[in-house]
DNA sequence: GTAAAATAGTTGCTATAACAACTGTTGCTA
DNA sequence: TAGCAACAGTTGTTATAGCAACTATTTTAC
């Protein structure tokens, strides 16, 4: 029948490419003795990107919930890569970007996730790439936001 | 040139899509009281897939690690829908199986299951299942298991 | 102009993820 | 067969995930 796709478990697909990618991420960030983790890698490129942001919206762009922004903030902060900064205009703002220690080590980190990223995409093609995008952003796009 | 697809947080979609659904399933089980988290579900859904089964093979079987197996079951058996079970023949192995109310809460869940895969899916075909299987496997065995 | 609602962020709690270290058991090997 | 490696599982610790409840501000409504 036609609902092949519907019986079988592409969530567990899913989970199991993530959490082996995560893994992977994370131990050759080990190795190299980068002494960072990958959300809280996630973290330091979007603000290397955005060079000045709130937690909120670096909840939007980094998919994560505000409560987890902010403990990763903490962590980020007590290493020195990050640095709050109150809004002069609005007191419930907090600005955060990174230090120059943070900008130090986007630039050290960025290489081997480069190399990483290659690494996952042997053999694969710019048009396999638009494909799982499309199909990403469809299933995406299928959820209810409310329910 | 040829490296937009490198260049692309896939990581960070992937993520993305995931973190989407695991939350829209939570939340579906809650609104419909399935008192059942996702992961444990996904536990549920293997053991009775397995009738009987170990720590480490449900381990392999959902991608998850020995550690996290161990405390999602104890909350199951806590909950009353597993029940461990020694090997006679060798003491350190513990079997693992659904109980009557397990088998029950399989069968209460697993429509629900269903129609939120279907609802995932929507608009998507079979080729698209197939394309996605095959760039995730993909990726998956592009990435080496020890560094 | 004040009360209510909305916004920004933090803290408490529970669950999942993974590494390290541990107990206990079994199998292997000199 | 004694010693040690391998195996099965648990426990401790740190990090991420998300809900609820909270403080503190700002905005909106009347």
């Amino acid at each position: 029948m036609a609902d092949t796709f519907i019986n079988n478990p592409s969530f567990f697909k899913l989970d199991a490419t993530l959490k082996k990618l995560r893994n992977y991420w994370q131990k050759m960030f080990d190795s190299r003795q980068m002494d960072i983790t990958v959300d809280q890698w996630l973290l330091v490129e979007n603000l290397y990107k955005h060079k000045k942001t709130t937690h909120n919206e670096l909840a939007r762009n980094t998919s994560k919930d505000i409560t987890t922004i902010s403990r990763i903030i903490e962590l980020l902060v007590k290493k020195g890569l990050v640095k709050r900064e109150a809004d002069i205009y609005d007191r419930r703002k907090v600005y955060l970007q990174l230090t120059p220690d943070g900008t130090e080590k986007y630039k050290q980190v960025k290489p081997l996730v480069h190399e990483m990223r290659k690494t996952g995409w042997k053999s694969l093609t710019e048009a396999d790439y638009a494909e799982l995008t499309r199909i990403l952003d469809t299933i995406y796009g299928n959820i209810p936001t409310k329910i």
